[in-house]
DNA sequence: CTCGAATGTAGGCGCCGACAACAATGCTGT
DNA sequence: ACAGCATTGTTGTCGGCGCCTACATTCGAG
């Protein structure tokens, strides 16, 4: 039997990362234990600390990976030459799937625990997701497709708008179907408002 | 020394109600433990287990008298003798300003792990919360001041709106005041929306 | 080929939540 | 008045966790 495993498990950390986004998706971030991990991956319960300094560490390069994964989404959803509301739709949809499918994910990437050090790759990893918004913004301003003000009030708007959906879709208030498929009347209010024309 | 505690608390249930909500705003959700509540109150370690089950029960209290707090911040905030952007505002402001300082709470009664038992009442609290905006929702479209449509797709664009901003806030991604005063702003976007008119 | 750095192991500490067995107290019906 | 039961609190224990330290194995640069 060659099966006993090497000493070395070779790419521990990778297998850790995969290992927790599975526990995270399946059983929520409360079930995440390290130990557990450990087991899964067949090493000892102490080999995680050699990758991962505590286990905040290792929550922070989950949101890493996930801000990756969601800016990846975000950008090969963007099509410049979509009109406008069929641009922010698209745009819109795809952050909603992905805030519906990761929503422990979600919910780490945006928790306000984050060490000073990683801090700094994180706020990066923001402003480069909420750049892909911004931009379509900033476009259809200069195109006169939007009302003039400063890019940034209208871009929070807009992303609060998004995350408070993919919110009440993630605490169960909003079936996750009813909020895709609302998608398109919810950013036809946005760009026309509520009062009467 | 009659300064021996009596044997029974008196109240321990609220006491730990108490203390945890206290610990909830100062350290947040992760730090509470109940041996650490009971402590506080000065009882033994498995003396919160008389009154709640365990510690998700305790928990889903919290949640309850979250929403009723809220509940009653936003009806005293509702005037309905103010025209409908005013009465907007105010209604905005109220809910903004209690997930500012009760962020964790919030997030507590926003979380899906109610057990089923709890959830009927969770369910009733959400609803009389989110009422308060319905109403107002529907005043309006009957005043002819809101575009027709369902009022509960109105309401949810709203109600989202806001707690995407709430959101942001309580992430460090927006500063609490910086929140606080663009709600003007922001409801008067929400009714006249984003495209030149 | 050696020796230090990287990686994994074994054991232990203090904390936690949950449970069970037992003790003190409050309350209700008579 | 008080017996008996339900309520509330205590002590003790169990397994699991995160984190730490001391030690073992392997890798790789010189």
């Amino acid at each position: 039997m060659p099966e006993s495993r090497p000493y070395h498990h070779g790419d521990l950390r990778s297998a850790l990362l995969a290992g927790a986004e599975r526990t995270l998706r399946e059983k929520g971030t409360g079930a995440l234990s390290l130990r557990e991990l450990a087991r899964e991956a067949g090493v000892s319960h102490a080999a995680p600390g050699r990758h991962f300094k505590d286990k905040q560490a290792l929550l922070n390069a989950l949101a890493l990976a996930g801000y990756d994964r969601l800016g990846q989404a975000l950008d090969s959803a963007d099509d410049a030459t979509l009109p406008l509301e069929r641009r922010l739709t698209a745009l819109a949809r795809s952050y909603l799937a992905f805030a519906i499918d990761n929503a422990e994910l979600l919910e780490l990437m945006y928790a306000r625990k984050h060490e000073p050090d990683a801090s700094e790759q994180m706020a990066a990893a923001v402003d480069r997701t909420v750049g892909s918004l911004e931009r379509v913004i900033a476009d259809a301003q200069e195109r006169g497709e939007i009302i003039a003000g400063d890019p940034q009030h209208l871009t929070l708007l807009t992303g609060a708008t998004l995350q408070g959906i993919a919110s009440f879709a993630a605490g169960g208030m909003l079936a996750p179907e009813a909020a895709l498929d609302g998608i398109e009347e919810l950013v036809h209010l946005l760009l026309h408002g509520l009062k009467p024309r």
